[in-house]
RNA sequence: GCAGGGGUGGUCGAGUGGUUAAUGGCACCGGGCUGUAAACCCGGCGGGUUCACACCCUACGCAGGUUCGAAUCCUGCCCCCUGCA
């Protein structure tokens, strides 16, 4: 049990900002890190080669505890070897718990202090999932970073809504790191690597903040998570329909005071400015679906803010997408030509603007750390932000 | 040539005497999306003036007519489709 899971360590500061290494059972992550959101087991609409091209390198994306259990199934991938071989993905993998889906699906789920009973949003079917079954299925997956079983209240939750959905997170908490604990000393992890790397082949699990925009819950709920130990901490219920200055204040106050000899993972967050403002407050990890979803939905990230391929104004503009991009996308494609393939249903659309927009987020963040270990964070920041205002031409 | 059916806003297609620029779909224009129930959702969509409430104009093949009132009824004309010759 005293073996390390995970590795960490600070290699650079400049103010909160924090540039490290996170040592995984599959390799070793730089951070600041993003993290491609691949729910099902797949970053929509980008393959694995793409995710491992020198444009994006990828090192760690995610996977979704909630969504897999119910289909394929934990058994199937177990039998599959694990979420890893299921998948081809041979880099690190983090899970979520399903937590999220407590907040998403809030209304078709009945909460308890056992757990949480779902309708399945795909067949109707009442299914049950509570921290014990999280941790086993996320076993079953064998991701190399495994999130607690958390409760997410609503981003606006009133101090007393917060305060009782926290201990309910807590108490989760530590049942999660009981059975989590189990299952490691029973074998059950599938994701083991074929080769150590001089680090254990166990699984690392990261605990959850909760509390709202309440910084007394924040503080809190943070001492109660931090007393259970976990290997990483992760700061969850943000972005979920507060204020953006609330958000950005929690994260102010709340990461500083996470422990410094783990990373920070500021779950769900966010857009680039989302990152870059985070990274400025002692965020190590983040993960989020804008980049693939608004990519599906015919958006893309530039260096110069948004830009909207759907609009008239690109239909014969032969730029790329972002002309200081360097991506696959943008050495060969023309906005005219994507947004040609969005007009006509082109499912190609939806891969060439999620593949550029997630090379837009993974560059941004290879910036950024190179930014903090050479001490010039504090100007890239206000450039990366003056640039993102400036206006796609 | 005869018989039947039909011509509606970018398009397909409802509507068959009485609010209303005229239901819907598509196309088009614009907006949204933050641990993925999302290749999705929302809004606009005849023209003109106005910041706006609003106002004016032009519209259901063309031309007349009936009526207080017509895309809807009548007459003529022009096209299109199907069948028979």
């Amino acid at each position: 049990m005293s073996e390390e899971a995970l590795g960490w360590e600070v290699v650079a500061r400049e103010g909160e900002a924090r540039a490290g290494l996170l040592r995984t059972r599959r390799g070793t992550i730089e951070t600041p890190v993003f993290m491609p959101v691949g729910t099902l087991g797949s970053v929509k609409g980008v393959r694995f080669e793409e995710l491992e091209a020198e444009d994006l390198d990828a090192r760690i994306i995610l996977g979704n505890t909630y969504h897999l259990w119910l289909r394929p199934g934990a058994e199937v991938v177990r039998a599959c070897g694990g979420l890893h071989r299921f998948a081809g993905w041979r880099r690190a993998l983090l899970t979520d718990s399903g937590g999220f889906q407590v907040f998403s699906l809030s209304h078709m789920r009945k909460l308890s202090e056992g757990g949480v009973e779902f309708r399945s949003h795909t067949d109707g079917q009442l299914c049950f999932l509570s921290p014990e079954v999280s941790m086993e299925v996320q076993a079953a997956l064998g991701s190399d970073i495994v999130m607690a079983f958390d409760e997410c209240p609503p981003g606006r939750a009133e101090h007393e809504t917060a305060r009782v959905s926290l201990e309910l997170t807590a108490r989760w908490a530590r049942r999660s790191r009981a059975r989590f604990d189990e299952l490691q000393r029973a074998g059950a992890d599938a994701g083991r690597a074929e080769s150590g790397e001089g680090l254990s082949g166990r699984q690392a699990i990261f605990g959850i903040v909760q509390g709202a925009t309440h910084l007394d819950l924040r503080r809190e709920s943070l001492e109660r998570t931090v007393e259970v130990g976990f290997d990483g901490y992760a700061v969850g219920g943000l972005s979920v329909g507060e204020e953006k200055p609330a958000m950005y204040g929690v994260v102010e106050r709340v990461a500083p005071l996470m422990p410094a000899d783990r990373p920070r993972y500021l779950m769900g967050v966010g857009t680039p400015e989302d990152l870059v403002e985070c990274v400025a407050r002692g965020v190590d990890m983040f993960d989020c679906v804008i980049p693939t979803r608004n990519g599906r939905n015919g958006q893309a990230f530039t260096s110069r803010g948004r830009l909207n391929i759907k609009n008239a104004r690109w239909t014969s503009d032969t730029r790329p997408l972002d002309e200081a991009c360097g991506c696959a996308v943008c050495r060969r494609h023309s906005r005219a030509y994507v947004r040609h393939l969005y007009m006509t249903g082109e499912m190609l659309a939806a891969a060439l603007l999620s593949h550029h927009n997630l090379a837009f987020f993974l560059d941004t963040m290879r910036r950024v750390r190179q930014a903090i270990r050479s001490g010039e964070f504090t100007r890239f920041r206000r450039e990366f932000l003056e640039g993102m205002n400036s206006g796609v031409g």
